[in-house]
DNA sequence: ACCTGAACACCGTTCAAGT
DNA sequence: ACCTGAACACCGTTCAAGT
């Protein structure tokens, strides 16, 4: 099959007259289908980063013209969901609400360490199908932990507010390391200088934590966050009651 | 002066046969200073939003060629960080550190409600000036509630990341509104739509909140974050002692 | 119906030419 | 030393031409 479809290229080739059969115009057989197209852009993103992500690229790497593909900030949002739906269908529920809480955010805090483009990306989208994805994980547990009906919105949101704040800060930070080339720790460790050379009379705060911004342990500050919510919540229903 | 100028300005036209007076190619007299540059870019994100600020528009407005302003980060850096200044310098202290800490975040708030382009800036300059003004101003009520050395940068960072996220978020809001050339109250009309159709098998919470979107107070939910934070923080405190 | 890629409108940045 | 704006490289999107 691929034998008679490169000699129908070179075919059209020739009645076209063209004189480099490498630069011939081939035409895909079958239409594109969006999971190719997402699985592309994905692979893109990981590899290049965000800047990464232009029409150019992508057509090449679909071998289809540019203008094939189209809406680039849906197709961001179809590329930060399925990331989003891996993590869903990854995570475990946990035996208590607050350990099922603490998987699923961990689950969408390493895909986002891996994947710094997802935390941007689902910044931009609000209200959109990861957006909901990650509420509907959060709330379950929230309704689950006995939190109110009226209430539940207001835990789930905070909960969501905290974890996208969180994705955000690390993607900014991946690109800002990115744009600099350099690792994510070295950035740190420049901004850490500059921390430390900060007036003290103005920031005696930023200036006594410029050491532990380069120390910090990021993954166990995301989850202590968490557990300053979720204990928030449960003793703020339990004072409720 | 004004007379005196506009007869040069003429003059050079003059002498160098322009037909058109209105095109006279004008040199400003004083040097463009960085704070007028921030003033009328803050101008143009407040009338226009985000996508409004392009060196064209802003080079209008001071009456220059494009090419005098550079470095569009940095100038979107220096925004942000006036606006959050203006919060830091008209933010109140409370009686206890648990109002200051509300009073400030709610300023912060505040400011992002009103302009949401600071908002989104916000979270691309991870550790720059903007950000360590909030984590100074938070920091320090961090250590007169009592946390612990060790424990402070877990708190404040946590409180950091919510407060990032919640503007992140109310960008994103504000710009998507923007876009569909609609106001805030209508886009979450439409995502609150969107919400009360999707599959309930699936996503039974998400619908039993779609309600809630529509209806929900921003300021008072993002203030329930802050509460469920600062009593986490507390409790876990306390329980170490 | 869908692919294809040149054309288009826009963007930030650069830089030679001016003062 | 700094302003000025044409030129440049790049971007997403459009659309006539092709299959």
């Amino acid at each position: 099959l691929g034998f008679s479809a490169a000699v129908t290229t070179f075919h059209v080739c020739y009645i076209f007259g063209m004189q480099d059969a490498r630069k011939k115009v081939q035409r895909r057989e079958s239409r594109l289908s969006r999971e190719q197209i997402v699985f592309e852009a994905i692979a893109l993103l990981d590899t290049e980063g965000e800047e990464g992500l232009t029409f150019k690229a992508l057509g090449e790497r679909l071998s289809t013209g540019s203008g094939a593909i189209s809406n680039k900030s849906d197709l961001i949002l179809a590329a930060c969901d399925a990331i989003i739906a891996r993590v869903q269908d990854a995570s475990i529920t946990g035996d208590t609400p607050q350990e099922s809480i603490r998987a699923f955010a961990l689950g969408i805090f390493d895909a986002i360490h891996e994947r710094p483009w997802a935390g941007a990306a689902l910044m931009r989208v609000p209200g959109q199908q990861p957006v909901i994805r990650i509420l509907e994980s959060l709330g379950r547990e929230i309704r689950i932990l006995g939190v109110p009906e009226d209430e539940q919105w207001t835990a789930t949101i905070a909960l969501f507010n905290y974890i996208v704040g969180v994705s955000g800060q690390h993607a900014a930070l991946a690109q800002l390391a990115r744009q600099q080339d350099l690792k994510r720790s070295e950035s740190l460790e420049a901004l850490s200088q500059t921390w430390s050379n900060l007036d003290s009379s103005q920031y005696p705060f930023a200036r006594s934590i410029a050491e532990k911004l380069r120390t910090h342990d990021d993954r166990a500050d995301f989850l202590a966050g968490i557990d300053f919510i979720v204990i928030g919540i449960s003793v703020t229903i339990n004072s409720v009651i």
